[in-house]
DNA sequence: GTCTATACGTCGATAGAC
DNA sequence: GTCTATCGACGTATAGAC
């Protein structure tokens, strides 16, 4: 990963520069939260924050890093992603997660325009954040496919990295569908994911 | 729907006009096809066609329209899409879809941004575009569901509008996925998402 | 109708004052 | 560390040539 490139960086006891920093992403994040990822240039977040757009650039050095960080200072604090509980299904985690994002519909949307981004050529901010996420994301989820294989609640004949790949798939493209037409079977489907991974009954 | 509302609006015989129209709408879905969908300025676009932005402007109303219209006439023929063939089974021809994908990936990355932008608001030309089609795609997915159904090769006791939603939202993701990191199991996982729906040999 | 020229306001980025 | 000033590029809008 060879480390931050561009901050200011907080080696020594720059305590102050980094707890504005932090103030700075408290804000950013409500402001995401509330509306989307529109309205989302460098200037009116920091109009909205209450500093400059200079203020902003020197923190996270570009509007792309910043939306990176928004992003993954909310998912570390359990705004998003499944809890660390292994008695529940995979898919049922997912479901959890689906829930929870429709309340902060914000930063779905903000997720998926980092993704998008992230496939372009020339956005290398975007492009590590979201490799690194399905990688991450991916292997946890194998993971958990794998305790729920040997706990007999899913059916031991599929590959637990091809299921994960799958199920993040599933529950992505799902939500997108349903954040676009809320009558599009997000549950059913997720449900019927559930139902033809489960173990059959002995 | 009522209507386009900014276009020149080619009713009667403005052959001239419709024609010069095509003419351009061919040589930017080129140009998207060959660099993805980055560099996609109004201006540079216009630059790499030969006309001046004002001009692209006057044929499609926004940059919005251009890229939502450069995604559908490209659609439109069959650079995309699965076939008709009735006779495969629905994950099967998602399969042959992403494989097609993977020749065009500027057009990947262009149907990425689209949804992402839909997803957002203030962008009504790219909604109606994604909401549309997953509308279309999907309804014509459950009768594919249903064709296989009927000829015994998807196990009938799923709910097709649920498998269709659940299959073109594993496509997708699984195609984001792939065009991250291609040593995503994108094969795998829709092998494995064939398997869960074949009906079970009798 | 088709298209150019031109201008407006905003954008991300940068440089330099303090 | 944070500001103001400024840059080039952007999407959009309009007037008018043809």
């Amino acid at each position: 990963m060879s480390g931050d490139e561009h901050q200011p960086a907080p080696r020594g006891s720059y305590a102050k520069g980094v707890a504005r920093r932090q103030e700075i992403l408290d804000r950013a994040i409500e402001v995401f939260a509330q509306r989307g990822s529109d309205r989302t240039s460098l200037r009116a977040i920091a109009e909205e924050v209450g500093v400059t757009h200079a203020a902003l650039k020197h923190y996270f050095g570009s509007l792309e890093e910043l939306l990176v960080a928004v992003y993954q200072e909310s998912e570390r604090r359990g705004d998003d992603e499944p809890s660390a509980d292994q008695d529940e299904t995979p898919v049922e985690a997912l479901r959890r997660w689906t829930e929870s994002n429709r309340e902060v519909q914000g930063l779905v949307q903000l997720y998926s325009t980092l993704v998008a981004t992230a496939l372009e050529e020339g956005h290398p901010a975007a492009r590590e954040f979201a490799t690194s996420r399905f990688a991450r994301v991916r292997a946890d989820m194998a993971r958990r496919v794998r305790h729920s294989q040997e706990a007999g609640r899913i059916r031991a004949d599929v590959d637990p990295e091809a299921v994960a790949a799958l199920v993040i798939a599933a529950s992505d493209g799902l939500q997108t569908q349903w954040l676009l037409d809320a009558s599009a079977p997000q549950d059913a489907a997720l449900a019927l994911l559930d139902q033809l991974l489960a173990a059959p009954r002995a």
